[in-house]
DNA sequence: TACACAATGTTATATTATAACAATTAACAC
DNA sequence: GTGTTAATTGTTATAATATAACATTGTGTA
């Protein structure tokens, strides 16, 4: 069978709404607001994250247990990715630079270990907040 | 009342228990074993890992839901993290690379953001498991 | 002493995520 | 088309992670 070229049905709602959304969203979240479209159980809405997080469409943002949408057109891989995440109104946006993913591509761990992927999430206040 | 210098009995129960373990560990692992120490309910735990976690004698690996001990002994903030993870075995080494860090602080967002703390967590295989 | 605050104990509940199994659908080889 | 395989779905139940709420006790300081 060749790579999957076009999303499940749940896949695309899933996704669809996440993309809608724009900003990171939980999952009981996004079943909660997908009834209507038949996202009844859990279990519905984990699958197509995780296969939504797999091929690069939506990322998840460890430290708050949710999942965005990814902005980077181009980031098929979802294997380097970085965020900055505001402490006080948790906007979240994905920082897309070249210079620090190459960095980090290429960070070499003194035990030698080779990394296929990294997770990088910036903690601080947005500029909206900081004026505040 | 000045900062607190000691620990609390329950903080240091955990605490010690995270240390002794040398690796990382979930918090509802942490309650089973503790029971005769007295942790009896989960708010225990996540009460002692809260403070532990804000004065840096442990981190979170996020993307485990579990708790390490910090390895550098000089790490009072826990506010610049940074993990290798073996995605095999899950082995956990907290990388300290003064570059790396120097290099994470200073990094600044192309919305002028400015951080004030960053967690990063390496993925790949270890080397005892690459050679497998 | 009185005060403020940190820490504890306890019960209940909220939130996040997966197990297990049956049924259905899509892609491919022939 | 048929048969085969893998992906996807539906469903119920449960596991794993984390917090709310409130009463109580301990600890440092004035
Ligand atoms: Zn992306
Ligand atoms: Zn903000
Ligand atoms: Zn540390
Ligand atoms: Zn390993």
């Amino acid at each position: 069978m060749l790579k999957q070229e076009t999303l499940s049905k749940n896949q695309q709602i899933v996704l669809d709404y996440i993309e809608k959304v724009n900003e990171p969203i939980k999952a009981y979240s996004i079943l909660h607001n997908l009834q209507k479209k038949g996202i009844k159980a859990p279990l519905q809405v984990y699958r197509a994250l995780d296969k939504l997080v797999e091929i690069g469409k939506i990322h998840k943002i460890e430290s708050r247990n949710a999942f965005v949408a990814c902005k980077n057109s181009n980031c098929q891989i979802s294997k380097a990715t970085a965020f900055s995440i505001c402490e006080s109104c948790e906007e979240v946006s994905e920082i897309s630079d070249s210079k620090l993913s190459k960095y980090l591509k290429n960070f070499q761990d003194k035990a030698g270990m080779k990394f296929n992927k990294y997770n990088l999430e910036f903690f601080g206040l947005c500029k909206k907040c900081s004026v505040k």
